[in-house]
RNA sequence: GACCUGGUAGCUCAGUUGGUAGAGCAUCUCCCUUUUAAGGAGAGGGUCCUGAGUUCGAGCCUCAGCCAGGUCACCA
């Protein structure tokens, strides 16, 4: 953050000292009795109605009108925004009319988070307002909000609208955009249901490991970290997955647990290194029963969160109305592409891939390339909510044989928007197949493949007690919320998303050294030879560009280790000695 | 990681072949007791992202870098 204060800050910060010069706290410590929000009066008041007689609200000033002895405001608490009528001799009644023509209208400024009594009336023009009997400063704001005005056509002025600042203060952000606070309670509206859902079903809600020994239960790269107590390495979770199967190994029907997983990979509109998953296994329920919960699931949610099954999606409207198509992969792929991989050899479906116009290489086993065909050629497609069932059995080690085909599993994920929004599995619970299928990711590890899985001995062992049949399913909660609040980036529906840090100047140091830049440096060495120098000469000797000159010479001034002279004989520079 | 676009006042943005850096809102001073994107008069406010280069002269051109957004790659 730089040192150098605004012009508007440095008001602000005068305004401060002439409130405590005026006796007022500009951040008392006392409580503020509210017995009302904007909301509620906006929307429950009547002209002239006797309510709202006595009314105690607070917030932050978000504009002012002055019309000399008489002003309007606008007062932001957290539910909405109102007008606030103050008069001169109504709050100062008597000679002093400090607390009016200095305060308020003076030392308050935009932001100030004030606290207001008084009675709710109409105005003139048919506003419904506060009229100000009393006022009290509770917090005073030194830096100045964006001000975003929307005028009587509705149109926005001036919005906050820089995506850098508004994820890197976000606080600023929620305060001066409409909007932004309402997806972020929709967030919680999702997730809530969900939660309801769940537990009217008799789910118990877990928590499990967020540091683990061994990052399991999916492929990405982990984040790593260190204990020093026990002097080991762990890793950041990139799936839950393991430890959910451990709980109902251990007698749960039902867990779930809405889980913040990290992956060390590319971040971009849908992906952030933190995100999180809402993971549900139950016991003696295989996927399609789980087909059958999940869209249920799906169709509460969206009316929690919208009243409505239908989602508007960018261009799209969606609806999220149970029951959704249910599609095996194969079946897709035929619909797409016009080819039936049913039956088809390797080599067979590596031609085919090619064919499409896919990269394919001879690492790809059958399964990575029907996922690649399946990704490039149909998934886009899916955009109403889609079952894509029975993936093939190279891509998902965790996950039980498909009863009626080996080369299958039992796994569906489901579409929307052309997008992944969950994957299910009929779970993996032969032990002896499960370590098979780890054995299999081993070999893809050494074959180089950096996303195959590490085997968990504790969760084989954990199985080899023995698993009921179970059925999992995850859901990407981020990406659900894009979709019922129609965000277009994940930086939407996350209030601090990851950023690369910012970089602040270092807080004030008397010590500082200063740093001189190259130019500053081969001027100031000049200089320094002779204490003080003509400046003409100096510039010959500096031997720099016009604007290496100018720059240098405007730094050192600024750091204030030169100072130009200007006298009879000409122009000096010369060396401040401290 | 590659490419494209952008970074100018507190905010949103202009800025011509390279020639003294602009507007609206906000801020400050003055006027105004039912206004509402309040109004009227006046004033102040700048590390043109950073560094180097070209040039008599750079916000503008060149190179390097930083940050952000987008597209692609990667992410079962």
């Amino acid at each position: 953050m730089s040192l150098q204060l605004s012009e508007q800050e440095i008001v602000r910060r005068e305004a401060l000292d002439k409130m405590r010069a005026l006796g007022i706290d500009p951040y008392p410590a006392a409580k503020f009795d509210v017995n009302a929000n904007t909301k509620d009066i906006l929307a429950n008041y009547k002209e002239g109605s006797e309510d709202y007689k006595a009314v105690s609200i607070a917030g932050r000033v978000m504009s002012k009108r002055v019309m000399g002895k008489a002003s309007f405001a606008e007062l932001q608490d957290s539910e909405g925004r109102m007008q606030v009528y103050i008069a001169r001799d109504e709050i100062c009644p008597e000679e002093d009319k400090t607390l009016y023509n200095d305060v308020f209208k003076k030392l308050v400024d935009i932001g100030d988070f004030v606290g207001l009594k008084g009675y709710v009336f109409t105005t003139q023009v048919g506003e419904t307002s506060l009229f100000v009997t009393d006022f009290k400063v509770l917090s005073k704001s030194l830096r100045p909000l964006p001000i975003v005005k929307t005028d009587a056509d509705g149109n926005v002025h001036d919005a906050f609208v820089d995506p850098e600042l508004r994820y890197r203060q976000r606080y600023v952000d929620l305060v001066v955009n409409d909007g932004v606070k309402d997806t972020f309670i929709k967030r919680n509206r999702i997730m809530t249901a969900m939660r309801k859902f769940f537990n009217d079903k008799g789910y118990l809600e877990v928590e499990t490991p967020i540091l683990q020994p061994i990052p399991g239960g999916a492929a990405a790269r982990p984040f790593m970290t260190h204990h020093n107590a026990l002097d080991i390495p762990l890793y950041l979770r990139i799936a839950n997955e393991l430890y959910l199967k451990r709980l109902i190994v251990g007698g749960f029907d039902g867990v779930y647990e809405f889980a913040k997983d990290f992956r060390n990979e590319g971040m971009d509109r849908t992906h952030n290194p933190e995100f999180t998953v809402m993971e549900i296994y139950v016991a003696y329920k295989d996927y399609n029963w789980m087909m059958d919960f999940t869209e249920k699931m799906l169709e509460t949610v969206s009316i929690a969160a919208n009243g409505t099954t239908k989602a508007t999606i960018g261009e799209n409207e969606v609806d999220f109305k149970a029951p959704y198509a249910r599609v095996p992969m194969l079946t897709a792929i035929k619909d797409h592409t016009g080819y039936d991989l049913n039956g088809k050899s390797e080599d067979e479906i590596r031609k085919i891939a090619a064919d499409l116009g896919l990269e394919v290489d001879e690492s790809m086993g059958k399964g990575k390339l029907i996922d690649e065909i399946f990704g490039e050629k149909c998934e886009h497609k899916y955009i109403q909510p889609t079952f894509i069932t029975d993936y093939p059995k190279e891509m998902s080690p965790l996950c039980k044989k498909h009863r009626d085909d080996d080369s299958l599993t039992e796994r569906f994920e489901l579409m929307v928007n052309g997008k992944e929004l969950a994957n299910a599995y009929t779970e993996l619970n032969d032990p002896i197949d499960q370590r098979e299928r780890f054995e299999e990711q081993m070999k893809l590890s050494e074959k180089g493949d950096d996303e195959a899985m590490f085997i968990d001995q504790d969760f084989l062992r954990a199985l080899e007690y023995g698993m009921p049949p179970t059925s999992g399913m995850g859901i990407g909660i981020d990406r659900l919320c894009m979709f019922l609040t129609n965000s277009p980036s994940i930086q939407d529906v996350l209030f601090f998303p990851q950023m690369r840090p910012e970089k602040f100047e270092a807080a004030t140091n008397p010590e500082k050294v200063i740093e001189l830049t190259e130019n500053e440096k081969t001027i100031f060495d000049i200089l320094k030879e002779n204490d003080r120098m003509n400046i003409t000469e100096l510039k010959t000797q500096a031997g720099l560009s016009g604007k290496g000159w100018d720059k240098g010479m405007k730094g050192l001034a600024k750091h204030g280790v030169t100072k130009v002279e200007k006298t009879e004989e000409g122009v000096f520079v010369e060396v401040v000695h401290q």
